[in-house]
DNA sequence: ACAATTGTAACCACATTGGTTACGAACTTA
DNA sequence: TAAGTTCGTAACCAATGTGGTTACAATTGT
């Protein structure tokens, strides 16, 4: 599991500019739905801009909105756009080369783990922000997401 | 991805006990081919063994050794045993009630993250400390562990 | 000109991590 | 029994990452 809720934040911003539709959404404004600082929904807003996956306008009539259709957008872009996967998951030091187990485990180890990912990101890849939306509007149908 | 590297270092462990194939192994001498502090491997040791994957014995001729075959051990019992879930992955503070998004997006992030989480686990529990050993075992390069 | 808003930098308090030292408990052997 | 080895665990440390906060320049519409 992550350890940081920038996932859970940038699929939270991103649903409400889904329900906005079009209209532009204020910092100050998602902040207070997410009960967080302006500051940490325009450093989230800013990672998912470098993604491409939306826009935002300085001044007085500023904001941001989504670049595509919320149906366009899949929970693995914003996770993609979110998490900066530091390569910190295997060794700190590098294996002792002189042990047979030493030497080899760590291509081993990247496969695993490299695989473990892909069927996360598999999963995340099949929900849309639309369907996050749908679930949203919808909780007399529990928490199903998708079809 | 998990920022630490206890599951590495728990695979790399089970490898080496499925290598010594019932000898003991001591804290020392695993921790010569992971290239860390005994008391990092010892830490690792003691959360496989509240598991029940290995166990340990104190003394002159203590060490540990895998509590089960290597092939009735899969990542998934070592990622389980090592990786302390913390409930930190959602919203610090819980989403603005009043906004209908925020009243309602907590239970479909779960949702979401719980099935994200459970593809990973699946592929995980899909590989055996067996086929580990398989991957990173070469004929030529010797037939003993040398720490 | 003015007010509102973004984009970032800077800093802080807090938590987690792995590494290290230390020491008591358990065990084997002589 | 005595000695030596090993585990189990607590305590502490430095490094790192996190979200929250303040501050301020840049941008934009009225």
């Amino acid at each position: 599991m992550s350890k940081n809720c920038r996932f859970a934040v940038a699929v939270h911003v991103a649903t409400l500019l889904a329900q906005n539709s079009g209209a532009s959404a204020t910092s100050d404004w998602i902040a207070g739905s997410v009960n967080t600082n302006p500051v940490v929904v325009r450093r989230i807003l800013s990672a998912l801009a470098k993604a491409g996956l939306v826009t935002s306008q300085r001044g007085i009539a500023g904001g941001s909105v989504l670049a595509r259709p919320p149906a366009a957008i899949t929970l693995l872009d914003l996770y993609r756009a979110v998490d900066e996967q530091g390569p910190q998951s295997l060794h700190h030091q590098p294996p002792n080369p002189a042990c047979p187990v030493g030497a080899r485990i760590v291509p081993v180890l990247e496969d695993i783990l490299s695989r473990a990912e892909q069927a996360k990101e598999r999963e995340l890849g099949r929900i849309t922000v639309a369907d996050v939306l749908a679930a949203v509007h919808t909780p007399q149908c529990g928490a199903r997401t998708v079809a």
